[in-house]
DNA sequence: ATTATTACTTTTGTTTCGCAAGCAAAAATA
DNA sequence: TATTTTTGCTTGCGAAACAAAAGTAATAAT
């Protein structure tokens, strides 16, 4: 539960939790795609590794960025769930889509036309407050047990 | 001048590019600290070692994220400049600064305020603007050699 | 009672990161 | 003009992060 920050800057420190290839693609995961279990990211495009996923998915419950929990009929299914730190990162989920709509098709060929990219930049403000209100009504209120 | 990329999502594509310890740093020290040369990056707080600065600095210039340039009187001293595309991760800047500031300072005690943390929050876009032309008044019209 | 599913862990590489030292060209100084 | 310093790197080696594959234990479904 100690971690090692490059100095003082906010933006590097910012990095230091978030700089690598998968805690943001997760984030994205559970955000966007309404990924949950261990199982949902297993078989995500992304084809992240399970030793990987289990090691991100414990450091990202430990900064308090997501939560563990289970449902009270099913002792197997865990959830992983957004916390409202975890939440916050939505405007810097919608500020990489919008840089890769303008910046990274030209080196990935085959990459998607993200649906909502015109609403999206049209209302930033309001697309992230929709996305972060979603993701809450559908799994704020479930029944759930912390463990 | 490949580049591999996960999936066709266009947020994973981008973390393909940024998702590292380093790039989005780079970027910050040249748009927020002014840092242009070999040197000013070397001398950072972050104290990033010279051969993954240059790997990264050549890196960044292959996606067109930053240009080397030279003083015409100075044969040795590289500037390194945003190009627009590099400028246009301000925003993702502005973002992370704004959620480090209320969610990682709990975790890196020692971490300094972001002396524009309000404006910043109080009008993003302006904020961004202000930022990118700075930039480019500042670095835009000097008189340098692509090389 | 048997099979399948879920959520991991373990093992064994490979690739990226990082420190320290070294080096060559250019610039500044004597 | 000769020497020293500065700048912008490269090289070599150890450490850490990432990744593919296989294995395991508990639970759930059949």
């Amino acid at each position: 539960m100690e971690y090692k920050f490059r100095c003082e800057c906010p933006i590097t420190s910012a990095l230091d939790i978030l700089g690598d290839k998968w805690i943001l693609v997760i984030i994205k995961l559970m955000l966007i795609q309404d990924k949950k279990t261990f199982k949902d990211f297993t078989e995500s495009d992304e084809a992240i590794a399970t030793n990987i996923l289990a090691s991100k998915l414990k450091y990202m419950e430990e900064l308090g960025i997501i939560t563990k929990t289970q449902l009270p009929d099913n002792k197997k299914t865990n959830l992983y769930l957004l916390t409202e730190k975890g939440l916050a990162l939505t405007p810097i989920i919608v500020e990489l889509s919008i840089w890769s709509d303008e910046n990274v098709r030209v080196h990935n060929k085959i990459m998607k036309d993200s649906p909502e990219i015109e609403i999206m930049k049209s209302d930033k403000a309001a697309f992230i407050k929709l996305k972060q209100e979603n993701y809450k009504a559908k799994n704020g209120f479930d029944i759930r047990i912390k463990r």
